[in-house]
DNA sequence: AGTGTTCTAATTGTTATATCATTATATAAA
DNA sequence: TTTATATAATGATATAACAATTAGAACACT
């Protein structure tokens, strides 16, 4: 039963008193996840068993599991056999409250560009070093992909993103990965269907560049190439001169 | 009152019905906050109130209105007078977030690292370009601090750490400063107290080199320059070679 | 007039008790 | 073995009540 997994890791949950009983429950199932004593998947229990342990009302552990459900540090299942267990690691959460915060403290188009300089140009240069057969394989095909769809401006920006999200993921750090999918929910409403033709050519030809350099394992040209390319697009988004406007390229 | 303030941002709350009905309140007031239509400080009301207003019981709105203050969109004060309000931006929040999907995901330190170049590299840069003369005055002192403490590694460690987070600060960039907190959030229990004194002299040297190249405006050479005191601290932290490890420097 | 105190009303926090909807699992039938 | 059905576990929602906290108004005392 979900009782006896608990106590597996947790000996003991001190039953709580003052100060927002629900967020010492939080608290409490914080401090064992940081402190190692939760793997992804063990078992808390259900909202009753946990109301038993410790010993407050249903409704108190649903505040308290609706809290750690939302930091994405537990998943609620219901029906028999459910109820609470630690999470699979899920990025998306994370991106949504970054997403969040960047609205609330109003951050500019500028900041986020600078950001993605730093993420993609260190993602493009650590793909370069560590990119598999797989990747490679993806990459190509995402290619592949983008040349069919050169003449739809949204289909070809949404190509054009999978690819650098899969030059990113080719660098096999889940942090720069987890920082790159904020971003891109942050910056995705700006730059879409924005590509033309012209435009569009002028991108894949970057795009099988940066291919080659990845393939090629030049981590340094990889990342240069990457950093230009992404100002490229800033000078279109911020233009600081007609020409720029007219001659960068957009979108991905 | 709280209903008549809500009013004025947003006309009509479609009363909710199927799936998850908490999840709906949730999802309406956040996409009315990524629609802007509100600014923080903004009062949504009671739980009574928007019980009413959303034709659901209290609990139900308790069960929205703790998911949204997870998300850091809302603030919630008791007493005559409180209730619910959009919040100010706290990148607590998020940093908190990311160390949790961290933990879930097993990032290892070398990952975490290699982010760290990313955020400070670029971070050095754009402080080299942006600064003003207040940065320049708080990175001055920060130096000096760090100076009479040269013989105690903790707090060293500390200093140095504040040196770091100050010139990320003086780029201006919210969004690299959020990322940057949310790392040290991180990594900050993995390399304190090891600098001992010939290691805590070499990082100050490099740390007034950071300075002058911050102040002379070289976003070049100041990228440069933190990544290589990055990767020092790297090469003891995972070494290489037992040499790497012995005049490497830790900490900062 | 100003200052400190007390009272009052509003609001969240918590508990208790039900009912409904959903889901997993065991059971039975084909 | 597969499929359908029943059953039990569980979360989702509702209603009602009381406790704890807070802001603001009313009041009393200088």
């Amino acid at each position: 039963m979900g009782n006896a997994e608990l106590k597996k890791t947790n000996q003991s949950w001190a039953p709580v008193r003052a100060n927002s009983v629900a967020n010492q429950i939080v608290m409490q199932v914080r401090e064992a996840l940081f402190s190692g004593k939760f793997q992804p998947g063990d078992l808390l229990g259900s909202e009753k068993d946990l109301a038993a342990q410790f010993d407050v009302s249903r409704i108190t552990v649903r505040d308290a599991l609706r809290t750690l459900e939302t930091m994405g540090i537990i998943e609620i299942r219901v029906g028999a056999g459910g109820g609470a267990r630690i999470a699979e690691s899920n990025l998306d959460y994370f991106s949504d409250a970054l997403a969040v915060q960047f609205i609330l403290a109003g951050v500019t188009e500028s900041e986020i560009l600078d950001m993605q300089v730093a993420i993609e140009g260190t993602g493009a240069e650590l793909a370069a070093l560590h990119r598999s057969r797989e990747n490679l394989e993806e990459l190509a095909e995402l290619l592949d992909d983008a040349e069919t769809v050169i003449d739809s401006p949204a289909e070809f920006t949404e190509a054009g993103q999978r690819f650098h999200l899969a030059v990113v993921e080719a660098s096999g750090n889940r942090a720069l990965i987890a920082q790159f999918r904020a971003l891109r929910y942050v910056v995705w409403p700006h730059n879409a269907q924005r590509a033309k033709r012209e435009i569009a050519e002028n991108v894949q030809k970057i795009h099988h560049q940066l291919y080659n350099l990845i393939e090629a394992q030049d981590g340094n040209a990889a990342r240069k190439l990457m950093i230009d390319h992404l100002f490229s697009i800033r000078a279109v988004s911020f233009p600081g001169t007609a020409e720029d406007a007219a001659n960068g390229m957009i979108c991905c």
